[in-house]
DNA sequence: AGGTTATCTGCAATCGATATCAGTAATGAT
DNA sequence: ATCATTACTGATATCGATTGCAGATAACCT
């Protein structure tokens, strides 16, 4: 039974439970080495539901995820651990990108933890009012909500990241180029899309509304949507998915199709696969530091928990970057889709 | 100012603390009605610590992994995480498969949750009688400490997906079979060599020395590995490697020295990867439920946590499965590997 | 009406550790 | 020897909610 308490411990050791306390906080006391070999008899480990009461902190941090399976989540929460420090610790909460699940995750959490890192899984997703009467510390990471200059953040280049993307493949010579977007109620959806269209328009270039289609973040999303444009009269000779999912899903609907890359379409994903470089031909990514962006989020929280208790909401963002591969290459004539469709019809 | 106590609402609803306590834990008081609407207003919260502090428990089941990135572990927190009910939540601790880590995770945890998961790194890792003296319910998933038997856990079916594994290679008609294996002084490490050796010893079929490397679960590990085999006087015509990243590792050796597969050499993994079918070959592995056995996990623990205390520890197991794709073919001589260097040199 | 339940209420002790405050012993200064 | 200073120590209130106990009110029965 480990129901050792400070008062067993004062009563084996001869001193009063003022004493114990005192010697766990690291003052000196006069017969220290007797307590030390009493605890570790006993087995001694202070509650940490007294201290929580005492003091008012929790010495936990909680970081609410839509998704830990997706690498790139998983690598958010791993930067953040990895930076919360020796004397707290981290709580995760996995959504599923539910509504519901995200709210009651935040109120349950009041009172367990000292802050909350977050990333939403859409901008509208919880009423602004609640972060406001929340009362706790928190950090958006990736996303943020509608008020959400005045909680601190963490986001990444994204209308940048899709504007490189989107001007490699006009560089290469593309101009049907299309877009397998994200949810436009998340910010990075948003604003991925936005960076498709504004290199699109400073190219001088049309987007034919059948190039520009918005679906979910998921696997599922990228397969139908790269579907539903391999079945256009004529399909773009380029695409550019919004993120690592869908390029997993765009990529297995190209080769159910078996439409080979890059020779009958150019792919760009946005974010990095693990396994992009082992699949034939590697894959072609605007890439990040997902791991630094989670421990730039631990660090603004910190900030926030350390110094004083009323602060200005700090912004931060992480650069993205081009990571050529053998993904994309120029169109040419005997490339498009459509010529090799009737040719084999 | 979050501090809005219970007495803050007593005094306003012009009643005892008794009576809120009582109205919050369901029971029927007199003036439900107005105490419902001086709790909104004033928005309080219960204090989540008072009430650990009185209750003993804390609605928190920890779960420690060695790596949150290594999907295999990811997918296990998901199950465990979508398991675990409405009225408790999961705290996440990222060892980084280093020792120290994870004793202090398990010190630090004490008091501040109400039972631990736990996948630990290696069997020697945690000093046995830590845990027995722990004082908290222990589920161990996918590898078990020396006294294992005396805490529930869910194991997977390593040796029997390892001969499963090998079989497949010997089926095809392969006798020079390597296997790149995980460090024995883990459980799925020591398991799935043991599956390896009785496959071959079955086939009567000798194993080389060479034809056996133990190294690290990691990507690292399984590329060093591979190029090992490769420089060899007579390389292998099949290997089995002993983990996902192992396989990454490995795939990314034979990459890097342009070895096709299937057709010079066969390759089979333990784990799926989640872009296994994405590359070409698509890659033949052992697979098996990595979600189900977090689940399967968590559900030992609530068990443990709702039942009578003193309970007999319940062991669970998680089957696997051949996922027979792209990378074994039989060997024909000409793929012998020896035979191409020669040519080539 | 008087007595008996049934139902609700407030008081106060409690969970385990911390921090304030006053008190004691030891040391030093004069 | 007296007083001041230092260095610990113990008793106790406190954090915020829960709960056993006794008291109060209302409802019910004969």
């Amino acid at each position: 039974m480990s129901t050792v308490t400070i008062t067993d411990v004062a009563k084996r050791a001869g001193v009063s439970v003022a004493t114990i306390s005192r010697y766990l906080s690291g003052f000196t006391v006069r017969n220290s080495e007797e307590i030390r070999e009493v605890i570790s008899e006993l087995n001694y480990r202070p509650s940490a539901a007294a201290r929580n009461l005492k003091s008012g902190r929790t010495g936990i941090i909680a970081i609410i995820v839509p998704d830990v399976t997706n690498p790139f989540f998983a690598s958010i929460v791993e930067g953040a651990e990895s930076a919360v420090g020796d004397d707290r610790m981290v709580l995760l909460v996995n959504t599923g990108a539910i509504r519901e699940r995200e709210e009651k995750a935040l109120s349950q959490l009041f009172g367990r933890v000292d802050g909350v890192i977050m990333v939403p899984s859409t901008e509208e997703q919880v009423a602004p009012a609640f972060f406001s009467q929340f009362g706790l510390p928190i950090v958006f990471v990736d996303r943020v909500t509608s008020d959400g200059d005045r909680f601190s953040s963490v986001l990444a280049e994204n209308a940048k990241g899709a504007e490189i993307a989107t001007r490699h493949l006009i560089d290469l010579g593309h101009t049907a180029i299309a877009m397998i977007a994200g949810p436009l109620s998340s910010t990075p959806g948003k604003k991925r899309a936005e960076g498709f269209y504004s290199a699109m328009k400073q190219a001088q270039l049309a987007v034919a509304p059948e190039y520009f289609i918005e679906s979910a973040f998921t696997v599922a999303g990228g397969f139908a949507v790269m579907k539903q444009l391999l079945a256009l009269e004529t399909p773009p000779t380029a695409v550019f998915t919004a993120n690592n999912l869908m390029t997993m899903g765009a990529l297995h609907a190209l080769r159910d199709s078996q439409i080979s890359i890059p020779e009958q379409i150019s792919i760009i994903g946005f974010d990095d696969l693990d396994c992009a470089d082992l699949i034939s031909p590697p894959i072609t990514v605007i890439s990040r530091d997902a791991r630094l962006q989670g421990s730039q989020a631990m660090q603004l929280m910190l900030n926030q928990l350390d110094r004083a208790s009323a602060m200005q909401p700090e912004h931060s963002m992480v650069d993205v970057h081009l990571v050529k591969r053998g993904s994309c290459a120029p169109p040419r004539e005997s490339q498009k889709i459509r010529s090799t469709k009737s040719a084999t019809e």
